[in-house]
This record gives C-alpha cells, structure tokens and sequence, in this order.
DNA sequence: TTCAGTATTGAATAATTTATTCCGTATTGG
DNA sequence: CCAATACGGAATAAATTATTCAATACTGAA
C-alpha cells in the first residue's frame, strides 16, 4: 500500500523517464508479478538499466525489492477491499466460485449474530450431559444430521440417527429426561420432525432445534433454538448455502464439547482403535 | 495462505530434503522474502538446485514464484488477522469460531488454485454426460457422498449410492461406459473405493476421484482426480475442514451442471413435486 | 534376494535476470 | 559560452535462477 503511495507522491518530481515508469506501475500494478525489468523497460519503452535506477532512487534494493513491494500493497489492498470485481480476466468459473464463497462466507459469518452466545453453550452443555443423543433430519436436513452424529461418536457420545422418520420415532422411544434430541429441519415445518418435538415435550427429553432463522413451529417448541441464516436470492444456492451454515453450526458445537470433556484423551483412544482395525 | 496450506498438505509424501524444506519455510516464512535460492539451500543444508526443484514440484515455475507465492501468503494471513481481531473482549466461543472461519476460508479458497479449471469443467461434463452416477464414499467421505447424491437427484441425474461398501458394489454392476463413478475419500487408500476404481477402470465407466491433495492409490487411477486441500495441524479441526472443502467442491460442480444444462426448468418440475407430496 | 526401473540429489553448467560502469547528450546556472 | 551536473542507454559485470547429467538410493516385481 505505502509503495503504490510513494510512488504517486513523488511523481511530480520525476522526470520524463521516471514518470512513464511509476504511471505505468500506477496503472497496472498487477502485471508486474510477472515482469522482469528487461519486460517493464520494454513496456514503457526504456532501458533496463533505468528500471533499475529507478527503483534505487525510490529508496528499493532493486527491481525485485521494488515488485514485492508492490505485490504487497496490492494484496493488502484486494483483502481489504474484496467486494473490487477484477473486470476481464476473471473467467465464468472464478466468478461463479467467487459468488458462492463469499455467500457462504457471510452465511457463516452470521451465525454468531443470530443465535446468542448463550444458546450455544447451553446447546453444548446439554449434550455434554446427555447419557444418550438422538438427531434427526430428513431429506437436505438428513445430510446435516449424519455429520453431527459423526462428530458425536467421534467424542464417544452415543449418538442415535436414521434417515428413516418411523424409525426415528422408535429411536425416540429409548431416550429419557437425562439423554437430549437435535431435531433439524430448515423450514422448521416438517411433520414428522414436529411429531418428535411434541413426544419429547411430554417425556421431558431436553430439545434441541436447528432451523432457518425465522420463527416456525420447532423452533418454538425447542428448549434450545438454534439458527442459521437462509435467504439467499438465488434459488440454486441459497439451500447449499443453509445446508453449509447448518453443519457449520453443529461443528461449533463438537468444538466446544471438544473443549469442555477433554477430549483429547478420547480422540487418541479412537486413533488407536482404527489402527487396530486396519491391521485387522 | 493458501501456499503454506498446500506445502503442510504435502508434508507426509515428501522426501527428507523436501521435508526439510517444507518445515523450514513454514517456521520461518518471514525469513524467505530475503532469501535467495542458494541462501535457503545453505540454510537448510542443501543444494540450490535442489531447491529449486522443490518449488517446481509444488507447482510453481520456479523459486522467485514460490517466494512471492509465500509473501503473499504471509500478508493476507495478516491482514486477515488484523480485520478480524476485534479489540478487547472477545470470548473464547468467538475465538474458536472465528479460527474455525478463518480455516474454513482458506481451505475452500484453495480449491480454485490445487484443481485445474480443466478438470472441474470435465468433471462436470463426464457428469453430464452420464446416464447414471455412482457416488461412493465411506466413512466421514459418505456424508460428502450423499451430499452430492442429492445434489445431483435435483438436477434429475439418477444418482446411486449406498454406505454399505458391498451394495456399492452391487450397484457399480449396474454401470457402463455412458455412466460415471464418483469415489471420495480422504487417504485415497480406502480398500473398497480401490476396488470399485478398479472394477470402472476394467468396464471402461469414466472414473472421477476426490481426495486430499496429494497423490494416492486412487487419484492417479482416476480419469479426473479432484482434491481437497488437508493437513491443518490441529487434529480435531482438520477432518471438518476436509469435509467441507470437499463438499464445496461438489457444489461446485453441481453449480456447474446448473449452468451447463438448463436447469431452472427441472427445478421448478422438482418445486412442483414437493409442492404436489406437501399436500398429499 | 536380485534386478530393472524409477526417483532423488548435488555438482557443474547454462540461461536468465539484475546491477554497475561508462560514456554521450542534454540541461542549468554562472 | 562554458563548466558542472543530471539523465539515459549500451555494454558489461555480477548475481541469481534453471537445467543437465551422473551418482546414488529406493521401489516393486520376479
């Protein structure tokens, strides 16, 4: 950043030369990552020894002294400002990946704004005291659902789930007030999801929701409701994007349980134990 | 960043002097922007040459590429850091997700630079092309897999895939040369995903791969090996962060079927659907 | 275990890039 | 008009980087 300034600031103190160099540095800062100085000189239509000249007198080492620092402060420029659409040379697929990114970025992003910070360490101490954990999910939501069960096991916390909702309600029917359901769902809606809501309601079973963050029926149901953003005008993105938000959710939740049981003690036993069934 | 994390990814297939280097220029990555080639080389306690080829080996056209590859590594990690540092109090949850979001971040950013555009557009395209997909993957990978199954069902691609190894099989028995195989695994070395790469590649079915990046058993069999970048140094974050990254990879690639078949049209059909069954 | 084939490494060397020297020209101030 | 000085580029020196090649280590199959 302070190079590109620099530059501009003494640009009236140069001479015809010079000039030509820093406005075409100026202009297009970004191709001299792959300029040599005989390319640059070629360019402004120089030498390459006045390149060189030119760095020193701007108080650089040298030519590659003076293009990593220009480097730099164009770097720190695009971080900063990373809304600046390159024009041009960006092809269909950059874009396209870029749009996604920086959705799912902000989707993530919005989770600590929406659901308090409270909610989250409650949800994770309810977990950590259940003997037994049940999370159901079905259709897009069931995805979310298998990934959390796999996170638990990994703690070793006995985790129930299954893609089928009648079986789901069977699983149900082992759990008590000591053990804790995750129910997932993004309209919050789902029949077969609220059926479960309702008999854990009446056995006492501490409730967990994850839903788009909007009032519906789980969610108030839910003794801890959890959110995560939705609404993303692009019909093909926006379920990707809640579906991401959603597990990103639950992996906060494993980390903090990973923080609160030490768990490390557990990990390593898992590590063993599938080394010894690979040797198997 | 992105550069650190692929030379940490590749840090378990490298050979001592490339070790060597490897863990030299992560713990000093400072240092390297003074550094010529035959300085690292004697810091290290190698040849210069030998340098040299580690950076072409990792994919760039030579030292001075991989230094300002590293520079620029080590500028965004900081102004990176510096945006997000909120000062004062932040608590610990907002510690641990923001590290999370900041991993989180690199890692799927990495995707566009360790996948050739070329492979993702052929990817997708033998996808397109196919009658019929067989997505496998077992373990943590077979979240990714489904994942991707139901990406590709709602673009109306019959899609299979099944968590039980031996059904995946069975279902692979189905295929021809017209379909396509989809394997996901993390190692790459995953017996039974060997097994079915073997059985496509003896059929002649096309044969897409998605692993960590570096090369193994399965990547190199694979008509288009995809990756994933892996190798954070913290145990318990780095199997979400592959996860994740894989999953963006897929959709990515189901973005870019959206785009290649024109498929607002099949989605509406599949909104009608669901409408049609809610009601039911 | 042996052996062919492959990969790794570093010394030597080639190629490229960068920095300096040197000289002609232009400009300025006296 | 004449030093004195600054400027710019050609030539050249210095440095850095890349490649070649030969020796060695390693790998996998017979």
């Amino acid at each position: 950043m302070v190079c590109l300034l620099k530059i501009r600031g003494m640009l009236d103190q140069m001479s015809v030369i010079e000039r030509k160099l820093a406005d075409f540095i100026l202009d297009n800062a970004h191709l001299l990552r792959d300029y040599s100085s005989q390319q640059l000189a070629d360019a402004v239509g120089t030498s390459q020894s006045s390149v060189v000249k030119f760095c020193q007198k701007l108080g650089y080492k040298g030519y590659p002294d003076l293009k990593l620092a220009v480097s730099e402060a164009i770097i720190t420029a695009s971080t900063l400002q990373r809304d600046s659409n390159e024009p041009g040379n960006a092809t269909n697929l950059q874009q396209l990946v870029e749009q996604l990114q920086f959705s799912l970025h902000n989707h993530l992003r919005g989770i600590l704004e929406i659901n308090e910070e409270k909610a989250l360490h409650d949800a994770a101490a309810l977990l950590q005291r259940a003997d037994r954990v049940l999370v159901a999910g079905f259709g897009k939501s069931g995805i979310v659902a298998h990934d959390m069960q796999f996170r638990l096991l990994q703690l070793g916390k006995l985790t129930l789930a299954h893609s089928d909702p009648a079986l789901s309600l069977q699983l149900a029917g082992t759990l008590g007030p000591q053990s804790a359901v995750l129910l997932i769902s993004e309209s919050g809606q789902n029949a077969d999801l609220l059926k479960l809501a309702r008999y854990a309601k009446q056995q006492q079973i501490p409730l967990l929701s994850l839903t788009s963050y909007k009032s519906n029926a789980l969610s108030l149901t839910a003794d801890v409701p959890l959110f995560a953003l939705s609404g993303d005008e692009n019909v093909r993105i926006n379920p990707i994007l809640v579906q991401m938000a959603q597990q990103h959710l639950c992996h906060i939740l494993y980390l903090l349980l990973c923080q609160q049981q030490n768990s490390d003690h557990q990990l390593e036993e898992n590590v063993k134990l599938l080394q010894v069934l690979k040797q198997a």
